[in-house]
DNA sequence: ATGGCTGATAGGATCAGA
């Protein structure tokens, strides 16, 4: 089974690089970040047309997440939640479902603008929430996978240029601390279990042509809980949909799992 | 140098992103 994760930046504007790209990666399951639209204008007939099933979080010009699943896998339709349960919160970040016995999450995380600000202070509090809910979860489904948008790049080596990113948002030691403490709850960063080439990143600045100067953050992850990890046999970042015209400034990340699809 | 792009909402500038 393959799953990804992709922020879109508006799934309207984005819809045809989707349907293109699950087409040539052959993704089974696809988590998708900032939707920007509500669910009365969620593309689901499109994408049923092109072989997947949609389960999604929307909501109007912001945020939106959602899950894609391709016809043929047993999703338990019964075990969809949306948002972080006993966190209030009128932003959608958050949906999770179940396919097979893999429980997928994808997260669009809050960006923070700032160390500091109020946003700041939000991004911490969703990442709490966040933390305390997984840590159930994952004694309710061992096999976790935990997909999408982080808005933290781990390490220095997750970031071009760490002197002149040095404690701002993103790289902040605060926010490093957090993901840290996801990690001590047994989850794997799938993508460092694999040799990966040196500055590789999933997001890249729409201006000062950052793309082609390579100037970028991995801020999208793969977090596999200690039973999926060892059943992931490789993780990519597939920088080929950056390059089409008029991309999101995301691209995708994309995990093989030994799990029957 | 807080600029530089892009998308959504709106029907022009502003917010938000990262």
């Amino acid at each position: 089974m393959k799953i990804a994760t992709w922020n879109v930046n508006s799934l309207k504007v984005r819809l045809q690089h989707v349907i293109d790209w699950l087409k040539e990666s052959q993704t089974d399951v696809l988590c998708l970040q900032e939707l920007k639209l509500p669910n009365e204008k969620f593309p689901g007939a499109e994408l049923e047309a092109a072989g997947y099933r949609s389960w999604f979080a929307g909501q109007k010009t912001y945020n939106g997440v959602g899950i894609l699943v391709r016809d043929g896998l047993v999703v338990d339709e019964a075990t969809v939640v949306r948002n972080i349960p006993g966190f209030e919160d009128p932003q959608q970040r958050m949906i999770a479902t179940t396919i097979g016995d893999v429980r997928v999450v994808s997260a669009y995380f809050p960006n923070g603008q700032a160390p500091g600000t109020e946003k700041f202070a939000y991004k911490l509090d969703w990442l709490n929430a966040m933390h305390d809910w997984l840590a159930q979860e994952m004694q309710r489904y061992p096999k976790l996978a935990l997909l999408g948008d982080y808005n933290i790049a781990p390490e220095d080596r997750d970031v071009h240029d760490p002197k002149a990113w040095e404690g701002q948002n993103l790289v902040s030691p605060e926010e490093r601390a957090q993901f840290a403490r996801l990690i001590e709850l047994g989850f794997v960063d799938a993508f460092r279990q694999f040799e990966q080439p040196e500055k590789t990143f999933t997001w890249w600045d729409y201006r000062m042509f950052a793309f082609r100067r390579n100037a970028g953050l991995r801020i999208d992850h793969i977090l596999l809980s200690p039973a999926l990890a060892p059943l992931c046999k490789s993780v990519e970042v597939d920088k080929t949909p950056r390059k089409w015209e008029q991309p999101s400034d995301h691209t995708p990340v994309i995990a093989q799992l030994d799990v029957a699809s």
